[in-house]
DNA sequence: ACGGCTGATACT
DNA sequence: TAGTATCAG
């Protein structure tokens, strides 16, 4: 019997009895695999203890020695979040407190996480990742996998050295590519070194290690150019595809890299602990244990892909039968910066908020952190988010029904504090209305019915905008002309434009909140640029827009050919102008009123920036009327919207690619003038033709589950 | 009620 | 879609 894992993600509910199992005759059937490997050239490159190199690099006198990064020291010295080798050795882990760090290794460095807003604040080391992946990303399609890894599509670039400079010609092979650790390569005799340069020499070998050796060397010099650039080491694992690599990055630790040769696949996977695989470290890994008895990776060559699928799905049951054959169809996804942007913080124990308004305070903080990093995107991504989002964690006092999960809500995002922490209020009360039940509602002041232990704020649904010519600025600035005389903020309205679907989602209508007289106020008109004339004066036409015009590519074809994803990628406060003033504690007790009054002051500060940002620093920001909006927030079940929104369907023919790292939108790939690539920045071009000439290999769907997998030829591996 | 914070993804 | 859950580091 399969438990837990299965019960939420079992695809086949029904007893494991699947009908139309019986129609694959198993042997008959031409039931084509997945195929054994493919030629690409995979790289996974992991920093090393990431954030305690960020930090010995500010602070260079605690290179050497045992540091490790630590969060929150108030409570038994902290807790852990990065260890550095060297207090490795000493056994101190990840999740110590630090006061057990410093009793297994008194001698160790502990460096505290930089706070600001009441809360750690991760700023510095996403910069710094966001500097290693500006010189990961020149060689190939690069894919941000998390704030210290990075995934690499060195494919071209290892097939053009191997026509045009393969290792065996190569005079010197570089020192750091000799020292990669070749999985499988047998150390006969002479030193290891020799038997590299030997192996990356082979001129009898299969063209595919060929390939891997050629990822190496050029993996090498990357890692050698982020030494030299941002003296942050790392490792990096080479291989044919994604899983192979990430598992080979962790192999030799730190600042080593690790090579997987097609041949030495079956054995580096028989004897893996199965919990070991990317995706195997939960729930689904415990199932396979205790269900199945698999221990290891090779355990799982005894199941029949048919039996897997009955046990775990069609997706996962195929995707288990591939991984366990070092299968991965996975493609480098070619992302430079994240999808959406969140800030959060627990409140544990004792801490845990039991007032609105101690609520509000902190979602004002979360809110202002979330804020500044939306500006930053804007500024330096010319990117806007569109969906609001809050979370919650809590539990209920003097109730069985604890258990129960605050519910998260979202609205469409208003740009500006103001509106966000605003928005985040609202959300917060409908989330809590359902979480404490409907007719407790106006026991509004009544503590002790909840406590909050967990408050998130998140952005997303972020999207490109266009630049170029017609840039960004000149797009605000229109806005501004025309339509934000009264204001400097972007909100709603502009999302109506700027919105894929067109999905408009008032905000939350909490009763115990005044209405904000929105009622008699006129609809301004808006011209999104200078030759479109359509007026939005009601809801439906919101609409209109988004169904007839493509919202960010509302111009001319020209101006949409501009869509450029900004390559600047630090998002540093201190760099762009947007940096706070040093956070006050006492402004934790200010109310929004003051508060205000601080932005107000910080906005008048900023006026003279040539910034974009300045449209949005006002606080308190001419609102858009809200019957702008179509009113889709759900309460209390009662929902508005339905039929008007799933009228609104995107063209997604068969030529169309997704722009950017947001499918939301699509368009005809040949309604591109190709010359307007000429004239990006290089890097921006190659992104731009990866979005345009996506894969040229049969694209292999998530965990294999993709039909075209069934259209090859059985795996010989 | 302790591991905090952040992010991606899949499913419904 | 919006909301939930899982996973990772």
């Amino acid at each position: 019997m399969l438990s837990g894992w299965r019960r939420r993600n079992g695809i086949d509910t029904e007893g494991g009895k699947r009908g139309g199992r019986e129609f694959k005759s198993s042997n008959t059937m031409p039931v084509a695999r997945p195929k054994p490997s493919d030629d690409r050239v995979i790289a996974h490159v992991d920093m090393d203890c990431f954030y305690v190199q960020v930090e010995q690099r500010k602070q260079p006198t605690l290179r050497g020695h045992p540091t490790a990064v630590v969060q929150y020291n108030s409570w038994k010295g902290g807790g852990l979040i990065a260890v550095g080798y060297e207090a490795r050795k000493y056994g101190v882990k990840r999740s110590m407190r630090g006061d057990e760090a410093k009793k297994v290794c008194p001698d160790i460095q502990l460096v505290q996480v930089p706070v600001a807003r009441g809360k750690a604040d991760l700023g510095v080391y996403r910069n710094a990742g966001s500097e290693v992946v500006s010189i990961l990303s020149r060689k190939g399609r690069c894919e941000r996998a998390s704030i210290d890894e990075v995934y690499l599509d060195l494919t071209e670039a290892a097939e053009t050295m191997l026509a045009e400079n393969p290792p065996e010609r190569l005079e010197a092979i570089s020192e750091e590519a000799l020292k990669s650790h070749v999985l499988g390569l047998h150390l006969g005799g002479a030193s290891t070194r020799d038997c590299v340069r030997a192996w990356f020499r082979m001129s009898d070998a299969d063209h595919r290690d060929k390939l891997l050796a050629c990822g190496a060397i050029i993996v090498a010099e990357l890692r050698h150019e982020v030494l030299k650039e941002t003296e942050f080491t790392c490792s990096a694992g080479i291989a044919h595809n994604k899983m192979l690599a990430k598992l080979a990055s962790g192999m030799n630790k730190p600042a080593q890299q690790t090579v997987v040769p097609l041949s030495s696949v079956e054995k580096l996977l028989e004897s893996l602990p199965i919990k070991k695989m990317k995706q195997l470290g939960g729930k689904l890994g415990t199932s396979l244990q205790v269900d199945l008895g698999v221990n290891t990776v090779g355990d799982l060559l005894r199941f029949s892909e048919e039996k897997l699928q009955e046990c775990y799905g069609i997706n996962t049951g195929t995707w288990l039968w591939n991984i366990s054959r070092g299968i991965c169809g996975e493609e480098v996804e070619g992302r430079l910066l994240p999808k959406s942007h969140g800030s959060g913080k627990t409140f544990r124990g004792p801490q845990a908020l039991k007032t609105v308004s101690s609520v509000q305070k902190w979602l004002n903080e979360l809110c202002e952190e979330l804020s500044e990093r939306l500006l930053c995107d804007l500024e330096q991504n010319k990117r806007i988010a569109h969906t609001l989002t809050l979370h919650a964690s809590a539990y209920k006092l003097n109730d069985s029904e604890s258990l129960k999960k605050f519910p998260s809500k979202s609205c469409p995002l208003r740009y500006g504090i103001a509106k966000i922490q605003e928005d985040a209020l609202k959300l917060f009360h409908a989330g809590l209305r359902e979480y404490i039940g409907i007719y407790h509602v106006r026991s509004k002041e009544c503590q002790h019915e909840w406590a909050i232990t967990g408050l998130s704020v998140s952005a997303s649904k972020i999207v490109g905008i266009p630049s170029g010519t017609h840039s960004i600025m000149k797009y605000f600035h229109n806005l501004n002309q025309t339509s934000m005389t009264t204001s400097n903020d972007i909100c709603t309205k502009d999302a109506a434009f700027l919105s894929p679907s067109g999905l408009h989602l008032a905000d939350p209508q909490i009763d115990t909140y005044e209405d904000e007289a929105r009622t008699g106020r006129e609809m301004p008109t808006l011209y999104p640029v200078a030759d479109e004339t359509e007026v939005c004066k009601d809801p439906l036409s919101s609409r209109k827009y988004a169904n007839n015009l493509d919202p960010i590519f509302f111009r001319t074809k020209e101006q949409r050919d501009g869509l450029t994803e900004d390559i600047r990628l630090s998002c540093s406060g201190s760099e762009n102008g947007l940096v706070s003033e040093p956070t006050q504690s006492k402004m934790d007790f200010l109310g929004p009123g003051l508060k205000s009054e601080k932005q107000k002051k910080k906005f008048e500060k900023e006026k003279g920036n040539s910034s974009i940002l300045r449209f949005f620093h006002s606080p308190d920001a001419y609102s858009f009327p809200e019957h702008a909006c179509l009113k889709t927030f759900q309460e209390s079940g009662a929902s508005s919207s339905g039929n008007l929104l799933q009228e609104n369907k995107q063209p997604t023919a068969g030529t169309t690619c997704s722009l950017g790292r947001n499918d939301a939108w699509s368009y005809k790939r040949d309604e591109i003038d190709p010359t307007v690539l000429n004239e990006l920045p290089p890097e921006i071009q190659a992104e731009v033709r990866g979005w345009l000439h996506p894969q040229k290999r049969a694209k292999t769907v998530k965990k294999g589950s993709s039909i075209v997998h069934y259209f090859l030829s059985k795996a010989d591996l």
